[in-house]
DNA sequence: TCGTTCTGTGAACAACTGTTCACAAATAAA
DNA sequence: TTTATTTGTGAACAGTTGTTCACAGAACGA
């Protein structure tokens, strides 16, 4: 096959060609079963091309990993912030993460799927976006619980993480039944989280 | 290296050295990275004679995992259907859990990290045992509902689902901060699910 | 003890895939 | 138009690893 005229995509087009590619092929076959040859068929170059943008497979992996978490934490950020009531905020935290969600199946299938294996943990976790989407999940609680809207004998860290994977278990079943919108779930998750299974007393 | 006498060790026990080395070298190096070779030789075995007891790499896998699995719903039904109390089920339920998966770190890393992998997940809760575990979960929710502990409007499957998803984060939360005993995490675990973080009204 | 059967061995095979690189095409410069 | 530079190409390379199989040793019955 020969290259034909691109002069109108430049660098960073091509790059996020790849990008797009990787994150479909990766949702599909997941990381290991995923091949650059796939990858660069998806984005119709060469296999070759693929190595011009990106120094390996492990770096567009983790550049795919790093810039949606970036991406959905600066929109957390920026609609969250705009709220000052806590119960509020998380509200629109779920709201927002959904919608993202559901524009970024792929993406979530990722996450979900192949964000916790074994040697990729920690270098998601450990990666700058990573560690800033945990903090502000921390600070979230911390809010929450100078607001009284929070219990505060939990630990920050344990109840954000416990906060995000309700969200996740209940997207995950989401998908898997193959129901529509997301949207109209975050009372649900906020009522698994804040008011517990119990009976009211 | 020649086989030394081994006619000690019935077909079975060998069968259960391979199944005990394969969850060491997966839980440390993960499904794709762990080799044949590399647990044949943790069980102190020729590369071959994993073949004469399993089909293939996935058949040692999932051999694995539903064994495993088998043995945990066993144990698990055995202490918990000894209680009345619905509230002090789900306690013996996470107390047992805890113990087990304390027991068998390996397979735990195994289950919570690679379990969800794109290409496992279908067949792990397609099979017999992870199905059954699902059903027993969904099982105790609704005695729960019945008895008046959890909400009624709460949707069985999904409740089950998000009372391992606790258990599970903080299973990992704690093995991650090298902390030693799970046993005394029942009851933070049950905070979480039954009352959820909001404060008392 | 001898022969038959079952089991373990590990070198060899085959397939796969990340990565490279000599070449070609496209674009920009002259 | 001609030359230089940048970018794309995909066949070839190299390393890895699941799987097989011809052989050898152990177990067992007679």
């Amino acid at each position: 096959m020969v290259a034909f005229n691109r002069k109108e995509r430049d660098k960073k087009l091509r790059r996020s060609d790849i990008l797009r590619a990787a994150e479909h092929v990766f949702a599909l076959r997941g990381y290991h079963k995923a091949t650059i040859r796939d990858i660069a068929r998806e984005a119709q170059y060469a296999t070759g091309t693929v190595y011009l943008h990106f120094k390996d497979k492990d770096d567009l992996y983790f550049a795919l990993f790093e810039n949606k978490i970036k991406m959905l934490l600066s929109l957390l950020k920026e609609r969250v912030e705009r709220e000052e009531d806590s119960r509020i905020k998380l509200r629109v935290f779920l709201r927002e993460a959904l919608d993202f969600f559901e524009k970024n199946k792929d993406f979530f299938r990722i996450f979900v799927y192949e964000g916790s294996q074994i040697y990729t943990e920690d270098r998601i976790a450990g990666s700058v976006p990573g560690r800033q989407f945990k903090e502000y999940l921390i600070k979230l609680v911390r809010e929450g619980q100078e607001r009284r809207i929070i219990r505060s004998d939990l630990i920050p860290g344990q109840t954000g993480d416990i906060f995000f994977a309700i969200l996740k278990t209940v997207v995950i079943e989401c998908f898997k039944l193959g129901k529509g919108s997301l949207t109209d779930l975050s009372d649900t998750i906020l009522g698994y989280f804040v008011d517990g299974v119990g009976r009211r007393r």
